[in-house]
DNA sequence: AGCACGCCGACT
DNA sequence: GTCGGCGTGCTC
């Protein structure tokens, strides 16, 4: 359309931007707008304002590419660039279009995401008005109306002897000593002083994060090998780097000093520096891991869901500005909008917190490899028990035909860290059979039911606690109980949620009148606790376990001990978090109680004692990865003990003490778990091996959401059978949990063989989206990679 | 996401 | 005969 003009139209450039608006329409190459003369200049990710439907209502986008050519048949120009002036680098741009693309997601969705909202609100942003002597009005004292004047003219002459050559003019009449800023604002009329606005982000912080001296601390064999392989791998660019490393065989570090070697050891922020992002499980972003990176290096951003949304866009701000090249946050601070990356590393790495459960479905530890081969930089993903993912990708284990061995996939790279640092060694872990430690109490007392506390475990808890030393006790579930049941099996009675195909959980709270709850996990659903079987009318009774009963079993055979519990009912904010494990640290507290949120990564020296009251909590939930979690959880709790110098010992209680799970965790087998784990999947057709992706369709009528999901399903296999896809489609089929409030739920799973899994299935999401009958929207949720099958 | 157009029930 | 219900679809 353009070429039909010798010249462009009044006013406009003859060129085109892509705009990719913020929400609403599902097309990642965007609209097609033409630049105005005064916008000439526009860049790919910049923020723009252009007008959108009859109305030319006025949409926020993003500049996603720019051309030449404009064929579309009506073509708006770009009304403005964007009021703050925000920008997103253009290796954040081809990022949302390519998670846009793979994980089935409008791309104005995935913007949305990528810029915290404070951002974009311009929250905390304050103007201020900067003055400085006017070039020329030095030396020779020039004549002023009045004795204020005078004093603020010698005030700024004095501050810009001093290097304060700016001063805002609020501050400057402040030191002058008058009453208000009209002194100032007469002499920068009499052009004496000249002034300019400045926008500058403002941010409240409540005591500084105290920084933790830096100690040098001498590296092992193992560390300084994974540090030297990564610093090699720089110059060749992109590189994924799997560090596996036993709990307490020091990751951090060797994370820190990867930061040094690709950034100098006296980083201090600035924009000529690689930046670096560090992601961390949000769980885990404490004071003390924040420390560790501010003790050893200047020019530190931190981004987590504690701050303030003004804290966000001030962090945001220095990042973008290459004020701060070292991030340290949660998931979405992948996000990072560093000018330059050098390297990214992902803390946990199998931490199942990184995948977002809504819009976009992304998971971060992708993204940053993703993010990381966009910029041509290494990614170093750092576990204790890597996600069978990783694992399979840089060793190949899973898919090697016999007699031939494993090979990792192109750029993968396994560092481990086999022993723990200096003189420090994995504690020795016993499994207690539950169902044996039950028949044995019953011929010794006569009396049957469910003890939370073995005699194995009880005995060593009580000689912990004589011995001064410190326990932890693991049970992966909330509440009191997790049953309400007529106790007559034939009746068979369990309260449910009325708005969920769940049960209800009964919640012990001493200061409610009826003295508790009963919830739904599900939603948001609570109610009393009957008395009564409503259909039988028998008394009834709640089993099952939860974290509340061991707290109070340990209240009443350790009246002596001090006892804290951890989970989400009680930890309502991140600061209850930290003020409880820092009373914890600080030996306050004997015995913590909590769910998997006391797991992961703490470092408690006079830990002596790790206790797994049910490790079966996840061996029964529908989900091919049930193993893995299990293993995990064990493996990862184990680790919490043995840190300091006395002897330490976990106990694993369980129904299944002959799990292969349970087992290989007990024996900190990962490479066994993960060799046995990988061959049943390459054995099943799942993921690693292959990929998998799950649609679900929610409806709150049921014929609506079976019809819809038959329809899904149908389209499916068509496409699966036209592009000879081969891609394995099981479904419509109720979902785990097939009602959540109020809402039915079926879903297809597809899974796509290897070999080119990832390709194959996003040929086939593609197509599906490309005939619009694919939308990730309220009605149909597309999960590419899911983590959590429920 | 908005905001239109469009095709069926209760009003002047 | 029109007003308006919100279902479906488009926005450069």
């Amino acid at each position: 359309m353009s070429q039909l003009f010798d010249t462009s139209p009044a006013g406009l450039t003859g060129r085109f931007a892509h705009v990719a608006l913020e929400r609403g329409i599902d097309a990642p190459e965007g609209l097609t707008y033409a630049i105005p003369e005064v916008l000439a200049d526009l860049r790919v990710g910049e923020r723009v304002v252009v007008p959108l439907g009859r109305g030319d209502r006025p949409v926020s986008g993003y500049v996603v590419g720019l051309t030449d050519k404009g064929d579309f048949k009506y073509i708006k120009p770009v009304t403005s660039r964007d009021a703050g002036a925000i920008s997103l680098t253009p290796d954040l741009i081809a990022l949302a279009q390519w998670m846009a693309g793979y994980y089935c997601a409008p791309i104005g969705m995935v913007f949305a995401t990528m810029l915290p909202a404070a951002v974009k609100r311009g929250t905390g942003v304050v103007r201020r008005t900067m003055v400085s002597l006017s070039p020329g009005t030095g030396a020779a004292a020039p004549p002023v109306k009045s004795k204020a004047q005078r004093a603020v003219l010698d005030t700024a002459a004095a501050m810009a002897g001093r290097g304060e050559v700016w001063v805002e003019m609020k501050v400057l009449a402040d030191r002058a000593g008058a009453k208000s800023v009209s002194p100032v604002k007469h002499l920068v009329d009499a052009g004496l002083l000249v002034a300019r606005q400045e926008e500058r982000v403002f941010a409240e912080w409540e005591g500084e994060i105290e920084a933790s001296p830096a100690m040098s601390l001498t590296l092992n064999e193992a560390q300084s090998r994974a540090v030297d392989r990564l610093a090699a791998s720089v110059e060749r660019g992109f590189s994924v780097h799997l560090l596996y490393g036993v709990t307490g065989s020091g990751k951090t570090e060797v994370y820190l000093r990867a930061i040094e070697r690709v950034m100098g050891r006296d980083n201090c922020g600035g924009a000529d520096r690689p930046g670096v992002i560090v992601l961390v499980p949000e769980i885990a972003l404490t004071p003390q891991t924040v420390s560790r990176f501010t003790g050893r290096f200047g020019g530190v951003a931190v981004l987590h869901s504690g701050l303030t949304a003004s804290q966000r866009h001030e962090q945001w701000r220095r990042i973008r500005a290459g004020e701060a090249n070292i991030v340290v946050g949660a998931r979405s601070a992948i996000f990072a909008p560093l000018p330059r990356l050098g390297l990214i590393i992902v803390d946990e790495e199998h931490e199942n917190s990184y995948k977002q459960d809504q819009l976009p479905r992304y998971h971060a530890r992708d993204v940053a490899i993703r993010r990381a081969h966009l910029a041509a930089v290494p990614v170093m993903l750092g576990s204790a028990t890597p996600s069978l993912e990783s694992y399979h990708n840089a060793t190949g284990v899973g898919v090697a035909a016999e007699g031939t061995s494993p090979s990792p996939r192109q750029h993968w790279h396994l560092q481990q860290l086999p022993e723990r640092v200096t003189g420090l060694k994995l504690p020795r872990v016993e499994i207690v059979d539950l169902a044996q430690e039950q028949r044995k109490r019953y011929e010794m007392t006569g009396r049957g039911g469910v003890h939370l506390l073995s005699v194995r475990l009880e005995i060593n808890l009580r000689s912990t606690l004589e011995s001064k030393g410190q326990a932890m006790l693991l049970l992966n579930r909330r509440g009191y109980a997790n049953y309400i049941a007529c106790p007559d099996h034939r009746c068979g009675w369990m309260m449910a949620c009325d708005h969920c195909d769940a049960t209800m959980v009964y919640h012990k709270d001493a200061a409610l009148p009826l003295g508790g709850v009963v919830r739904c996990h599900h939603c948001t659903a609570e109610q009393i606790l009957p008395a009564h079987c409503p259909t039988c009318g028998k008394k009834v009774t709640v089993f099952g376990l939860g974290t509340q009963r061991v707290e109070e079993e340990i209240a009443r055979k350790f009246p002596g001990a001090r006892l804290l519990r951890m989970d989400s009912d009680v930890m309502r904010t991140g600061r209850d978090y930290h003020r409880s494990l820092e009373m914890f640290r600080r030996g306050e507290v004997d015995v913590l109680v909590g769910t998997q949120m006391i797991a992961k990564g703490l470092d408690f020296p006079n830990v002596r004692l790790v206790g797994v009251i049910a490790a079966d909590t996840a061996l029964h939930i529908p989900d091919f990865r049930a193993a893995e979690r299990t293993f995990q959880l064990v493996a990862q709790v184990a680790g919490r003990a043995g840190r300091g110098e006395h002897a330490s010992l976990v106990i694993v209680q369980s129904f299944n003490p002959a799990d292969p799970a349970i087992e290989a965790a007990s024996r900190h087998d990962y490479e066994g778990f993960a060799a046995r784990e990988l061959s049943l999947r390459a054995e099943m057709g799942l993921p690693p091996i292959s990929r998998m992706a799950r649609i679900v369709v929610r409806d709150r009528d049921l014929a609506v959401c079976t019809g819809e999901a038959r329809k899904l399903a149908d389209h499916l296999e068509a496409f699966n059978t036209q592009l000879k896809l081969n891609v394995r489609l099981r479904g419509p089929m109720p979902c785990p949990i097939a009602r959540i409030g109020d809402y039915h739920r079926q879903q297809v799973e597809l899974i796509a063989p290897p070999p080119e899994p990832a390709a194959t299935l996003q040929r086939l999401l593609t197509a599906l989206r490309n005939a619009r009958v694919l939308r990730s929207d309220a009605h149909m949720a597309v999960d590419v990679d899911p983590v959590s099958l429920l």
